[in-house]
DNA sequence: TGAAAAATACCTAAAAACCAGTAGAAAAAA
DNA sequence: TTTTTTCTACTGGTTTTTAGGTATTTTTCA
């Protein structure tokens, strides 16, 4: 196993810092570059492999959100860790939306860093114990953003992400494949996606399948 | 919150009893019926709610896994909870996939139940101890399951996740939509999957997404 | 350096999905 | 018993996907 190239985003210059000293002993990986901007971490990465990205949310050009996706589209098997003061569920729950396969507080000890990475890399996603305590308690505001889905909606996208056509699940069910197109579309317009591969991705993502 | 209406589907006579006698003490569910075969517990379903079904992989006639199916497309709420004494990793995968919502060895003690049952009302997934210690030693016949894909169909496999066409991607990596429809199909076939939607679940199931 | 794997690109045609709107019947909630 | 929600179904059209192939060019690696 090589050395995680690994690379250190924030605009904190005292962050970076910190975080590049507290990294600097272990064995597992290594710095190869640490960056105040989305912009500049882009540049380097298309030209550089990187196995790690700690992350900051709050960035001066791009947002996190927005380089998580960037980056997992470019090399899905990077590691994005956010590290990160917001501890706000929402923002948590965006972040993994985006990719990032990890969640940690500015305030995390190094233990836990390593123990976060050490998760990512086994393909987990991995939260530092205080945003453990966040995310597990759900708000109503949070459940509001949960779709809700009628009992024929439900069984439709579970029949969707079993590969069935309308047609298929229009037999099944004894229906006009019409009727569950109308379904189909209803669900898809209450997760806001494009099209059915969105749709089962947001149904996960929602933990509905 | 209402009791819930809970049915047993084994063909042991002994563990039915063992079940009931079990969970008669608990006052959060209430056994509405036990049956010996998947027949009985369909023609039952058809009628009735259940809220929880705890399910024997073998069955004299219809199969375990078929059951969660079959069971889930008809009412994707319901939980269901198999407890068998099947150790094979690839047993305990498959009926997850199929919908379970957890896995239980007969040897489990009432508290193992109890909890697992606790944590599947949440909507999570729950297996027992020793089922935990199975599932969490990969072996490489395991392994082998996964299919390898290469960075590219990594990275379209993701972005189709997103709800992007093969145009748009196609034009956001400068490749010919052609090209992109390739890939796709080459996925399809590596997940086994009839089309996006099953091949997006396939892509969750195996935690690529 | 040569073979294998991966990435790229093309053709055709049918099947399925998606879009945008409407609307009646049934069931559930007020 | 209204009102609202859910389930049902339709028209008509466009776009995308899928299924059969084939085939060249890069990379990768032994």
């Amino acid at each position: 196993m090589n050395k995680l190239r690994t690379v250190i985003v924030d605009d904190h210059p005292i962050v970076i810092e910190g975080l590049k000293t507290l990294l600097s002993n272990e064995d597992n990986l290594e710095i190869v570059g640490t960056f105040s901007n989305g912009a500049e971490l882009l540049s380097y990465f298309n030209s550089n492999p990187v196995d790690l990205v700690l992350l900051d949310v709050t960035l001066p050009d791009i947002g996190g959100m927005e380089l998580c996706k960037l980056v997992k589209e470019e090399s899905p098997d990077t590691i994005i860790l956010i590290v990160s003061n917001h501890t706000e569920r929402s923002i948590i729950m965006q972040t993994i939306q985006n990719g990032a396969n990890g969640y940690l507080l500015k305030n995390s000890s190094l233990d836990e860093l390593r123990q976060c990475i050490a998760e990512a890399v086994k393909g987990n996603i991995c939260y530092s114990k205080e945003v453990m305590e966040i995310i597990s308690r759900p708000t109503k505001n949070e459940l509001r953003g949960i779709p809700q889905l009628t009992r024929r909606e439900k069984q439709i996208l579970y029949m969707l992400a079993q590969g069935k056509t309308s047609q298929n699940i229009a037999q099944e069910l004894f229906l006009s494949s019409l009727t569950v197109d109308t379904h189909r579309r209803n669900l898809m317009q209450k997760f806001e996606a494009k099209n059915v591969a969105e749709l089962i991705a947001a149904g996960h993502q929602q933990q509905l399948l």
